[in-house]
DNA sequence: TGCAAATAATGAACAACGTTCAGTATCTTT
DNA sequence: AAAGATACTGAACGTTGTTCATTATTTGCA
């Protein structure tokens, strides 16, 4: 039992060694220079070694992506105790441009990136960005429920501000 | 000079023969399947004939780009005749979504897609949208002229309507 | 028309990639 | 301490984009 959980653990360690060392190659060198192998060579194992605790490339790549939204959400967190809802709103907005504006690749790596992940469009690929859109869709909802916003409902509303949002970032960095 | 010309014809053919043949392919079998060979397959050419017309994959991509820009801007034309500009601004909206929900996987190479072209942020890959784009920032003006839409001016406008457009477009194409 | 020179097309070869797996090293259990 | 289980290795495979010596074709001139 105890020796499983150590094992476990290690697993767990593995993994975030790993993700830890493509992150921060990916921020370094860009997205192109990202092979398994470098990454390999970065925290001194065999290129097999990556296959003992991912499927294959595209699982590391949701990891990465994973990791990205728990840095999103640490962020939003502080946030939690803003009271009014227009304002977190409002605070909600700055942190979030913030964000893309201070990690543009990371950004880049969780909202535009599509190579090879989201190719197959992956519903659970979002699973790991619902905690930080739930926060927003809160948010929206209390806004709308003491009619700081107008608009139909809370889905449709959190949907438009995330996309605009997004489609200004994106639009931004991609300098169009 | 005749001979000249007509080789320049050849040439212009022969880049329009392979990035049909592209596009086709990556309509039908989706961005993974489309490589050098099997375009060149498809056309009964060898690889390195491809190689002749296009300094490399990303000159063919973006090629590839500018012949959705083209396609999207023909379905812009006929709205030139719209008097109202705010009944031309109705239209082009609904054309341009209409246009990406008809086309998601062209929508997706021309706005989303960035593998490899647009990784190395290029101000002339977007040239080839230019013409589009000054259509909307066009009727933008006459829209803030007559005083029919509220804004500080017309490129912030225009790019704020391109940008929830595509960022209501991409979250939706990507089941978001 | 016939024949060099220029040009177009070929496809084997290369390096780099993701991925696999038989073999080796290390750790666990008895 | 031995045997069995587990972790790790790295050569090898199939594909990819890309190159380039070689071959085929076309062109311009006699």
């Amino acid at each position: 039992m105890v020796i499983l959980k150590r094992r476990e653990r290690e697993i767990v360690e593995m993994r975030q060694l790993i993700v830890d060392a493509a992150i921060k190659m990916y921020l370094e060198e860009g997205y192109e220079k990202l092979t398994l192998r470098s990454i390999a060579t970065r925290i001194e194992y065999s290129v097999g070694t990556i296959y003992l605790y991912f499927k294959d490339k595209d699982e590391l790549f949701h990891a990465m992506h994973e990791w990205g939204f728990e840095k999103l959400f640490q962020e939003f967190e502080p946030l939690r105790h803003v009271e009014n809802p227009w304002e977190r709103m409002k605070a909600l907005s700055r942190v979030f441009i913030n964000f893309a504006f201070k990690n543009p690749e990371l950004y880049d790596l969780m909202f535009i990136l599509n190579e090879p992940m989201c190719a197959n469009a992956n519903f659970d690929d979002w699973a790991c960005g619902k905690r930080a859109f739930n926060f927003l869709h809160q948010t929206v909802s209390e806004c709308l429920e003491k009619d700081l916003i107008i608009g139909e409902n809370a889905d449709i509303m959190s949907f438009l501000f995330m996309s605009s949002a997004h489609g200004m970032l994106a639009m931004h960095l991609r300098n169009r």
